[in-house]
DNA sequence: ATTCTTGTTTGTCTAGGACAAAGTGCTATA
DNA sequence: TATAGCACTTTGTCCTAGACAAACAAGAAT
């Protein structure tokens, strides 16, 4: 085993590889004095694997709620006893109820039995449907995944290909989905910035499932375009979705603005975890606190769409 | 028609909206005297949403190949005026063969009629197959739709919906495909940076339906995560897509990096506008010059299996 | 008609300073 | 015993202005 090449990355690379920002690198080496990376012969930073490789551990633990100035000083040890610690603690909860089949999921992953694992999913795809599969299989399946990963037992490239599988078995559950489209219309998308699109295609799915008819944006739609799409295609609702990562201002500040812009009748929807603990939230705007409660909103949409015809 | 209320977006949103990094939006203003933002109670600058929309024409000029010093100074109107020649240069080539069910489709989601659209994709698809269904019209539908809001005649909203309605035609014939999996096995994935997942879809598909197993990780692997994949995963090939965003160098190191780490026998294909015209290629990496030459590569990696399985 | 050379354009890097939003912890109130 | 208010600390992102390499353009020489 001869040791790597010492390459090391730029601050692009490492930037996007940790998913910190080139600020945020910059200003932790100035504070911390981590990383450190060496320079090129014009000065540029230039880390090496090894810190990178920190790095990476680092954020993980930042993902999981700890703060910079108590994680940055430690060593590569330390950070594996706190990923650790992370562990226990979740693997206790993970005793709980029925998730046996989903750590045997992801243990037929880490064991490299890929086929086993996707042969899983369609098989409780088929057993449960397409709304119980992603309440009950799908969502628990990506927290645990994620979990997983943050305690350092999943490495990247199988939760990469865990959600592909997942996304590969919700498109094929769309496609089992018999259209009886005689519901309301309603707009999916995310806003600039939330790159995640895989709650959009579960609740794109669960919408289905009730009879509604979806047309999906896919991610980051620009909110000029939102409110050009609600004006063009005259949805009765519109739903956005939001990731944890998201940061609050923006997110009142734009669902503020749509608020605002939006013609009256079109009811806001509002969902995912970047948005269930928001205090200030902009008139209009109805929270659906979970995927599970979806239908209830479908039922209000109904009732809604009936009224409206009703009275013209 | 009162006017917007001259709310003004923050250089970060600036730069996800239109695409273009903060430094450069930063440096702009200071060779060339545009943007000029408004500042903020502490100085940060403030897009107004009139200087928003020229950038965004300025971007999507930039796209097409001009460069800022050209385009920089000119006014909407001239902006407009070149966006217009590029129209017509775009239409004298879209006469040509057999697009017209295209523009006809491109047209129908110009009118709101988004169902229609829909329903030609559907009925393409079962016509031609999945093979033909990707090289014949997804491919040219994408391209004329590139084309198009690079003209600004259509919305960003509308492509998004187009290129998710032909995601989602895809994945439904993802699902039409008869796996016999007699095939090679080929790992796909795109480097960090590459976001565009439409090209890794349809080598996927184009894979399996000839009858290679395919295992695809999605966007955006790091490469030590490809490599430990490869390591895990045994694939006889390692396929990645690029569009053509990407910076030539990066993806140059990037290919040496992946050609002097991963073992031997894996064979290593790359593919993309954004590596067709590369000159200085690794030793190893295999140039994909265009989809529809996938089954030769396919029968190329069927014809090496068979060798090793021989003398072993 | 191609390759080489020179000059110009352009994106991204650097440094250190600044400030607001988010988090922490203490105190006073129902 | 909780909850709300208030100061204090931490932390991410923005600012300015300078520098340089990669990409491009255009002319020269094969």
């Amino acid at each position: 085993m001869e040791k790597p090449a010492a390459v090391a990355a730029t601050i692009d690379e490492v930037s996007r590889d940790v998913g910190v920002g080139k600020d945020s690198l910059r200003v932790w080496e100035r504070r911390y004095g981590f990383p450190q990376p060496i320079r090129g012969s014009n000065g540029e930073r230039l880390y090496p694997d090894e810190q990178l490789e920190r790095l990476r551990s680092i954020s993980r633990l930042l993902d999981q709620g700890y703060r910079p100035g108590k994680v940055m000083a430690l060593s590569v040890e330390q950070l594996d006893v706190l990923s650790a610690q992370l562990a226990t603690g979740a693997s206790v909860e993970a005793e709980s109820s029925d998730n046996a089949v989903i750590a045997q999921m992801i243990a037929a992953v880490r064991s490299g039995r890929v086929d086993q694992f996707s042969g899983s999913l369609e098989q409780m795809l088929d057993r449960q449907g397409a709304r119980q599969f992603i309440l009950e299989t799908a969502v628990p399946l990506l927290v645990q995944t994620g979990k997983a990963w943050a305690c350092g037992q999943l490495s990247i490239y199988m939760e990469h290909l865990i959600t592909q599988h997942v996304r590969a078995a919700l498109n094929t559950a769309a496609n089992s989905i018999d259209q009886s489209v005689t519901g309301p219309k309603v707009l999916l998308t995310t806003l600039p910035g939330e790159r995640h699109g895989m709650g959009l295609l579960m609740v794109d799915l669960l919408l289905r499932a009730e009879g509604v008819e979806t047309l999906s944006l896919g991610v980051e739609t620009p909110i000029d375009q939102i409110i050009e799409a609600c004006t063009d295609l005259q949805p009765q609702a519109l739903a956005l979705a939001f990731s944890a990562v998201q940061k609050r201002t923006a997110v009142i500040a734009a669902l503020k603005e749509l608020s605002d812009k939006i013609p009256e009748p079109l009811v806001l929807l509002a969902g995912g975890e970047g948005v269930s603990k928001l205090r200030a939230i902009p008139p209009r705007i109805r929270i659906v606190k979970s995927l599970d409660t979806i239908n209830k909103v479908v039922a209000s949409l109904r009732r809604d769409l009936k009224d409206v015809s009703a009275v013209g």
